[in-house]
DNA sequence: AAAAGTGTCTTGTAATACGAAACATCATTT
DNA sequence: AAATGATGTTTCGTATTACAAGACACTTTT
């Protein structure tokens, strides 16, 4: 699925790293043969990195099945993680209010390599859970957050999204490039923008970016609910909640307004 | 420091783990002599596994600094092994309603291949956060959690230890091995055990044993605190309610005790 | 009783991960 | 301003080693 890896570093690594999120995309536990026609590849090679996998604890093995699960070092090295990461250390309060004031699913997400990942989501105070998977891929030009992240960013993000295509998820999908383009110029000029049955019908969603101490988008923030509890055209305490939030989060990596415009200026004279 | 790995798997991915795990266990930033001189390897042995673990997402280069840090891939896999691994998911609601009716820091460990080792700390309420890293290696002689995992264990761990040394932590740890028995058979007849002084001066611990479901020591629990809250002999409300929470994790785990003896008495007859 | 699964183990070979040393950028020092 | 000593990055030949194929032991299904 993932675009064809041009090669990047040491090979028995990276089917190491297949075979340890082969088993965290299963939904129990994996068998060795499952394993490896998964990844085409032989038992035995997926049997010798199991065993590394879980001579590091990475991975463990159920005696009695004999079939593989993740393990508790997995678990733990996201644990130390949670801790480095900028964006989840500085989100964490601000969402948490966010939440619990407005009482919709709050999602933090990552731009990391040209993507949006989901790095964390709350889900709101209904009883009806809408959130987005973490860890999941959030489509550039399909949701409030993609948007919101091309607004913000270089253009060479944009061009690199409009080279792939503009793929339609729904009826109300942003196919045209002149359409996205208008979309992306109010979400400059809001500072906020929503997604209305964009990806997936009745779901809406309105994003704010998130900027880290260079000035450029580290994140979003959304709220996330049904087109009933966020409307095409959101109540006003919605969005000031969530620009507060965004202002926040960017404070808190560093962001300051006025020093990052003074630097670019400067850049800009030098070259 | 860990025993001399005897040859587990492929030898590649066991760097590339050790590079992982040593830019988890850095404090900051990393950089790619640092880790060289570490792990006793060549730098460009160490860059190599970083490309990779930088292309998966485990690892993050800081453009402007070139150096490294843990990437948001790692703490995703956390998130997803947290939901997978039975002793976290079975354990969460005992531990939140533990800590709040006793306010000491709660620690809940697993016992995986002859170590216990932390999976999760709540802090208490006092403003003082006692606790025990996440991740951290518990003594099996010198700590209640370390007792009550051996009391309840196959015989084979405590050999183990044994032939080990019982290696003096503090003037209170126990290294006479007639003395540990005396302390294995109390916390088999209480259902619980303390430590105080015992692996850190000033530091106590009530632990008791968490089953699984084929009647096996899975992990503990414990209450973490100064002696001066947790006594050598803890009021009964402290033993109460981790007793309580004990068995309610067990519980969870699918332990029952009358089916698992009723099974034992079978396999006995049958051998 | 046979057949089709499973996980595990062995072996020869071709691929590849490694170490050493060179290279490109920086800061700092001289 | 030149020189030094860091850093991260790249290249290259070789010896290592990870791989595929197939055998094996075992359980479950037919």
């Amino acid at each position: 699925m993932t675009t064809a890896r041009p090669d990047g570093g040491v090979k028995s690594v990276q089917l190491a790293f297949d075979v340890l999120e082969a088993v965290a995309a299963a939904p129990g536990e994996v068998g060795v043969s499952e394993l490896a026609a998964l990844l085409g590849t032989t038992k035995g090679t997926v049997f010798r990195h199991l065993q590394t996998l879980v001579e590091r604890g990475y991975v463990e093995q159920n005696t009695v099945s004999t079939r593989y699960k993740l393990g508790t070092r997995s678990y733990l090295i996201g644990q130390v993680a949670a801790g480095r990461i900028e964006l989840l250390t500085a989100s964490s309060d601000a969402i948490a209010s966010l939440r619990d004031e407005i009482g919709e699913t709050v999602v933090v997400s990552a731009l990391r390599n040209r993507t949006l990942i989901v790095l964390r989501t709350v889900f709101g105070k209904s009883n009806l859970e809408i959130g987005v998977r973490q860890g999941s891929e959030l489509v550039l030009h399909g949701t409030a957050q993609g948007k919101v992240a091309l607004a913000f960013s270089n253009r060479s993000l944009l061009q690199h999204v409009l080279r792939q295509g503009l793929t339609r998820l729904t009826d109300h999908t942003i196919v045209e490039p002149a359409r996205l383009e208008a979309e992306l110029e109010q979400a400059r000029a809001q500072g906020f923008i929503t997604a209305a049955n964009e990806e997936t019908f009745g779901i809406n969603a309105v994003a704010a970016p998130i900027f880290d101490r260079s000035g450029d988008v580290a994140g979003t923030v959304a709220i996330v609910g049904s087109v009933q509890n966020i409307r095409p055209d959101p109540v006003p305490a919605q969005i000031e909640a969530l620009l507060k939030a965004s202002l926040r989060i960017s404070w808190n990596l560093g962001y300051d307004r006025g020093a990052v415009d003074a630097r670019r200026r400067l850049d800009s004279a030098a070259s």
